[in-house]
DNA sequence: ATTATCTATAGATCTATAGATAATGC
DNA sequence: ATTATCTATAGATCTATAGATAATGC
């Protein structure tokens, strides 16, 4: 159900906000359409009225979290030639993305547990956005020769997934070792070991 | 509960390995007693008799993950003096083990996920241990000299957390990357980029 | 007139308990 | 005699639907 008014459009915005952070914390399973409705301050059948069901509510959170990254990434990279640079900003962007995000950081945290997705049946459905745009800088940056021929997937299992680490692990460490990954101090050490893995990864030879 | 006789303990086992792989799978919410019940081939109240609710079940299995792994790790590196070698076999035991025990690997990475865990006050009750090791084998090498004045959970979270991804996603990236984490070729490839980056990550200057 | 939200409820869960029955080892 | 497992069920959920009511814009 797509709303008309501004009103409605604006209710089925909160409910997504609301809905993200809730399957962020606690997982699709746990999460209860009672405490998203709680969140945004209306009753629960009118989350059905804007998404038919808790699946496609939870669908709509994860494709808008993919459809977002992928454009910020998109105008992050745009412009940048070298291949070195590129893959630097891609993961800039992503880096970025989750610390302005956590919840997004978390979902797809999760996904990434999840086992042959019991939810869905295909899991690269919203996620393919992410996964082609890092093969396409890979290939770009092995044709030019600027990269070995490392697999992309083992690069982003190697290096990409620490951001989701970083951003996800701040307050899971215990009490002495909680850490704000928005603090700009704490965010710049964490980029400078990222971008030396990143190239030291690809470089050839 | 603690069973007496063998019969009981092989039950309680059964349990705890049907419960590790459905809330690896699935996540703790979404895992039902009922399913854990069907795959040991028995009635869902006998679960209740050996563990006092299902959050009891889980923290049985969460303890033994880590209790394992920080075993398999002890003995991995116990012997072996060199600093960096010291934590290459860390990070080795660490690899191998959940290889060996995917559904650890995705309960580890559904914890990360977690905010706040909802379901316990204390995120590191059982995760301590391998928190503690490696902070141990850090101040070894930093002591040493071998290693930069790095965080250990930077390094974590930098580096280590890859071992959960390059597990987790094997299923998740879409029929055309699909890989066996365990094949000797595809884990020895990985194997090389994490001593890689490992080895980057600490050097001194 | 149409859109958005609510109340009430059907129908299907799920955890945990009570208490009976079956299996086991002394 | 004790341990292990089962049946039956209480009590508390949860999703989704039906249909009434309130709010909005033409």
């Amino acid at each position: 159900m797509r709303p008309v008014h501004a009103r409605g459009e604006e209710t089925r915005q909160s409910i997504l906000e609301a809905a993200e952070s809730i399957f962020a914390d606690i997982g699709y399973g746990a999460a209860r359409l009672d405490q998203v409705a709680q969140a945004v301050g209306i009753r629960r059948p009118s989350i059905l009225y804007y998404f038919a069901s808790k699946q496609d509510l939870y669908d709509a959170v994860e494709a808008d979290i993919f459809a977002s990254m992928h454009a910020f990434a998109q105008e992050r990279i745009q412009g940048v030639t070298d291949p070195l640079d590129r893959l630097l900003a891609l993961l800039d962007a992503w880096l970025d993305f989750n610390v302005a995000r956590p919840s997004a950081a978390r979902i797809i945290q999760r996904l990434v547990a999840d086992a042959a997705t019991p939810r869905r049946n295909n899991p690269t459905e919203f996620s393919f956005s992410a996964l082609e745009d890092i093969e396409a800088v890979f290939a770009d940056g092995v044709r030019a020769g600027a990269f070995r021929p490392l697999s992309p997937m083992l690069f982003l299992n190697g290096v990409a997934g620490s951001v989701l680490f970083y951003v996800c692990n701040s307050g899971q460490l215990g009490d002495t070792r909680r850490y704000d990954p928005a603090d700009p101090a704490e965010l710049a050490r964490f980029r400078a070991l990222l971008h030396l893995l990143a190239r030291t990864a690809v470089r050839p030879g």
